[in-house]
DNA sequence: AATGAATGAGTATTCATTCAT
DNA sequence: AATGAATGAATACTCATTCAT
């Protein structure tokens, strides 16, 4: 990466922290252009420069974000073999990084939420690609014979993340976050899943 | 109920329905106050004899209708005992609710979302006493032997809300609604849940 | 006319006022329209409720200050019958009106020629009204056989204005405003095209 | 002229002529500096390495032209004696010059005249030298006893001027520039000028 | 209860210009 | 001479809400 390339992308990132923090504090709406610009230690123009619009900034973010969630979630579930584990790992993982990313959280919880783009017009590829590993586990879970055939992965893939992400709605929006154990929610939400999804036990 | 209640309270309905069309046909921000005003027949400011301000008018709509749906439901699970198929039958119906009225769905499912309000500051009371049925059937369960014990009532509640609202939002938001077929889905979601909660078969 | 009628135009006239002298002091670039809300009285707002907006006012001032030159124009020619002294007493009648409201020649001379809308898109159906008195003279001119017969009235109509337009822009954009002398120029102008528009004299 | 001189001014060449039609396609407000650069083939900072700033940049074009205009003026009078041929020649001349240079009629006539600076600021002096030509005419007609002695040179040169810009600006906004016959045009105005500041005839 | 004229807060965005390389 | 990334000033306009009638 030559030196110009290297100062550029180190500006993006410098405006993307500066605008996670400055959503989470302030909300999106409240958000001034010039505050986020000022904590990113750039001119308001220049975020133009990278960004089309603040709407844009926060697609961005999720963009980014969900980039990282995935190629984490990837690590995670790394020589996982059966579908059911990785299942409960993924929803584990899901909400340590919600838990360990407050401020992000905050941000794709709830102000991404208050975009009109984000809920209408986007079409969102970059969940699906972190979705679509939930899907596949249940394709592989039927092709084992261990998920009935007749569950469609498509619908319960959105399911499923309905599941985890108002829960985890719930928790950044709870005001006393302690009383939420996210890591026992998260084993309880796969666990469902796993067993709702299982083949009947052979009755003897 | 006298002439003026009831005339006061046809002029209140007028309002609703005004405002629930135009939310639907160009989205809550787009929606100026003064159209609706315009499509319900009255002035600016007769809306705000009504309504404290605009945002209160959208989560007018929500409460009014969380009532109906709240009272339908009632009606629909009368005289069902067994909680699974309580469980099964509140599915069937939320969805039957959702395509039965697009306009309403289109608001409560997208606009709603954009709004600050009901994301951060809002406690949907109404919301709660709808799920609280779903929760009620799993306390039921739970006392008949049917659900694991260690299910939690409450977090399981916000799964399955979750996994029905973001399935319902992804049927307004398709631009084919006639792809999904949500009646199918309504019966899967509830088998997952139902045989996740079930508890172990003996074995024998 | 009603009291509320009344008020409206009174608040109308207030801005429009207000406009002319803030445009003429700081030019309509640099006017800001809270200056002039400020300056008539009035919110911001409620300028947009009586014009579409900042180009808009300076286009309405045209529109009303052309209505009082012709008709002011209309009640100066009464009753005088020939041709060549109606000519004389537009143009004297022209550039008095400049002389005698200087803001407003300011505005129509200057600042109006610095509108995009003004220049390209605006039809001034106005100003063909002023000068097809002008236009008018001519053709009657030519059927009392004092004014040749192959004079186009349409082009020299704008001759005529052009001629008249750049002295007064001259005029206004002069420093010295007293070395000018503008009853002599209208008569020059004016005599000018009297015996440049004049039949032959007979060669005797 | 050194080839460092000539490629110089070969730049300077470009960039004026991408000028002259970007603001003739887009108007000058609109024509964005970086569009000029781009299609002069040069950088954004290289365009202020030859103008002070975007609005200098269209000055110089009207200086250039003027420069140009000028010239070919002289060129055209050459050898002509009669001051009343020479201004029938000086017309036709301009409106030559305008139909032929579209572009440039158009950036002259009507983006010029959106310049804050063209209309208050600037004392176009190159505008005087060229349009001395017409006032030195009516200084040899008075002398050469063809013109009336109480024409006075100077405010008769502005109406002329006035007289030919203003059939040249109805020209150039016109949507159909062959119903104008720019040519008859300049006859005519010629003639009225020409007749209008002639001695009288002498009366036998 | 109803009206609707008047209010006024609030900020994203563009793009001409600069200057370090 | 040439580049082009970075700068930052500057304000019209909308529309939810109010309140005198």
């Amino acid at each position: 990466m030559s030196k110009a390339e290297s100062r550029k992308s180190e500006k993006r990132g410098r405006i993307t922290d500066a605008a996670v923090a400055v959503f989470a504090e302030r909300g999106f709406h409240a958000a001034r252009v010039s505050d986020i610009a000022r904590r990113a230690g750039v001119a308001d123009g220049t975020i133009y420069l990278y960004f089309k619009n603040k709407e844009d900034l926060l697609l961005s973010i999720f963009e980014d974000q969900m980039d990282l969630l995935r190629s984490g979630l990837d690590e995670t579930l790394q020589g996982i073999e059966d579908p059911r584990e990785r299942i409960r790992r993924f929803a584990t993982y899901h909400f340590r990084m919600v838990r360990e990313h407050r401020n992000v959280a905050e941000v794709l919880q709830v102000e991404l939420r208050l975009s009109t783009k984000f809920i209408k017009d986007y079409r969102p590829q970059r969940l699906w690609d972190y979705l679509g590993v939930f899907a596949q586990c249940v394709r592989e879970g039927q092709e084992q014979g261990l998920i009935r055939p007749e569950v469609v992965p498509f619908s319960t893939m959105w399911a499923f993340f309905g599941a985890l992400d108002q829960i985890g709605m719930q928790w950044v929006l709870a005001r006393n976050k302690d009383k939420f154990n996210l890591d026992q929610a998260a084993l309880d939400v796969a666990e469902i899943f796993i067993r709702g999804m299982a083949v009947d036990p052979p009755t003897s």
